[in-house]
DNA sequence: AATCTGGCGGCAACCGTTTGCCAACTTTTG
DNA sequence: CAAAAGTTGGCAAACGGTTGCCGCCAGATT
């Protein structure tokens, strides 16, 4: 090795060394490696030796600028921090990778501009995207869609095809867990304002309260990070209530840290419930009621919806254009009865 | 929107839609967009403008297939499920991101034949890789290293960058804060017996208990993931040891869980160390004493590292050419005094 | 035997950009 | 004022594939 420091990339295989070496047209060549029924097979055999022997790989950028089809999708999220996302990108990764697709990591930090901006430029080096935690409006969602194909996760807009989980429905469970516990003052800590699971769980919440004829109060909004948790706890603490949602495992778990260090005892004093099921939610202390929602599965059903939409030569099922996944409540140490002098106030 | 399955995509605007709208050659507009100094800065400014107004992206295939540079890094971890790797990616997207690089992430699943493969596959789709956890032998690592600039995370071989954590002399602290409480007989709970770190941190462990006079002992080994330490603390209880370290967090946290159940109390029975802080370290019941690795910081000094070699066009420093970053020991609540029957056997 | 048909392979254009080379023109220099 | 040097822009050839079209040939059809 001459120079280690930058080293001699040796001159890649072409169609062109392949048809030299066999005797035919690099035309030829190209057709028997993509198009098998197109040549002889006795020829496509040569061909196909030849290329195994010279350790032939196709330039992906060469066929990109003829085909405009990469086999590359990317995957944007917003924050790697957040736990959420791990299930998303393990989930996403597992299915391209089967499918034989790169997988393009973007984290857009929750701002729609570098959202958007990122995939305008990306979009010819694209087959397609998911988008999970979208912060675009619908019309900007729907303009961007219309240039590159594209799957939300946990975002619906009108024509786009997504995959939600149905948090929602699980925030019915778990307000019916807490009322069964003897829980009348339940609060949600909410998330983000403009996100749109963050809205969509408030009003679960707060419809399924009602049935029973209860009201629930909110606090917030927090970032949903772990240290906003001890803001939440505080604001919970605050109102007074023996139970709250939050609206995610992150902040229900800087909850925990916070409630503890000012002595209010989970699930004793206070019960506490989070979205998501997040890694750490089963062994931080006490370990954490929660809605279990199904990360990883939403990450390859989504993508297996893009890439559906990318081979299929028709058109699309309509039927098929948006996926629910249901979740479920997910009982551990974080929840208990009411205390008992609140009971029925 | 006529057929939202399929977005009609509009014809892109190329280099000649440019050229035409300014009456230049497309090659002029090339220059003016890529070499800024090499043409007439009114023209340049006419031509620039030109590209504003219709929006000009410039085609990254076409782009690669001339200059044979593609802006993407390669980033390979095995398992995204790990932690560990969160923190990798996060750093390395930061750093690619900031420096305009695109960020493939392949997940080799501890595979070193996937990882030859994918390398190979795509050397040509790709300016470099970021290689967090090889499983590769020194010699294949050479071998790849030659065919494309690589940095590797925590792995040295011969001529290759590598950004190495330092948790073995971490571990020199970890055996010293244990002896100092007290404990006299220290295991080793091994992770994977093929895995570089794993070897170096078990031999820092060895040295420095020899300094002491201590002799160490080794279970395992054991996957590095959760549902493994179970296994693992069987096993750590019934060597009697006092106290032990563990190859990575999750095995500790897994351990801890099962501790629990068996009714072993955590430090008071047993003292329990991890390694690298990952998320959920500090969250775990009890706390966990560990030694805390800058794992994102690894990641943006290996991108800062590889990216500097493409850039360069001189001879790469060879000072540079390995990074160690310092670990420190962070005390939490999973180790104190050696129970008092045992301190001196 | 002449014609038709289908299989198979080659030619050449094209995808969008970069870049070596050259020509025209301008400016500096002696 | 002529020659040299420097600017600036255009031409055309790549880069590595894909694909429409055409021609050749063998076998089938009449």
């Amino acid at each position: 090795m001459d120079n280690p420091g930058s080293p001699k990339r040796a001159r890649p295989v072409t169609i062109t060394d392949i048809a030299a070496l066999t005797g035919v047209a690099p035309s030829t060549v190209s057709r028997a490696l993509t198009r098998p029924g197109r040549v002889n097979p006795a020829t496509r055999e040569r061909i196909e030796a030849a290329a195994r022997e010279l350790n032939y790989v196709p330039n992906s950028q060469a066929r990109a600028l003829t085909s405009g089809r990469t086999r590359t999708v990317a995957v944007l999220v917003s924050g790697v921090t957040n736990p959420f996302y791990f299930g998303i990108i393990r989930g996403t990764q597992q299915e391209l990778k089967a499918a034989g697709y790169a997988h393009l990591l973007i984290d857009v930090e929750d701002s729609g501009e570098l959202e958007t901006q990122m995939l305008h430029r990306m979009r010819q080096s694209l087959d397609g995207a998911i988008l999970a935690a979208s912060r675009l409006s619908e019309r900007e969602l729907i303009g961007l869609a219309a240039e590159i194909p594209l799957v939300t996760v946990n975002r619906e807009a009108r024509g786009v095809p997504s995959v939600v989980i149905d948090t929602p429905a699980g925030i019915g469970q778990a307000v019916e867990h807490l009322i069964s516990l003897g829980h009348r003052d339940i609060v949600y800590v909410s998330g983000p304002e403009r996100s749109w699971p963050n809205e969509a769980r408030w009003h679960a919440m707060r419809a399924t309260a009602a049935g029973h004829g209860l009201q629930v109060r909110r606090v917030g909004p927090f970032p949903p990070e772990r240290p906003s948790g001890s803001a939440a706890a505080d604001a919970v603490v605050n109102t007074r209530a023996t139970a709250c949602i939050a609206f995610n495992d992150l902040l229900a778990i800087g909850m925990l840290t916070r409630l503890r260090d000012r002595g209010v005892r989970v699930p004793d004093d206070l019960s506490v419930v989070g979205c998501d099921d997040i890694f750490g939610a089963d062994f931080c202390h006490p370990p954490l009621t929660t809605l279990t929602a199904p990360i990883d599965q939403a990450g390859r059903v989504a993508v297996a919806m893009l890439l559906s939409r990318l081979t299929e030569r028709s058109a699309p099922h309509p039927l098929r254009r948006s996926v629910v996944l249901p979740t479920h409540l997910t009982i551990r140490q974080s929840t208990g009865p009411a205390p008992a002098g609140t009971d029925r106030p």
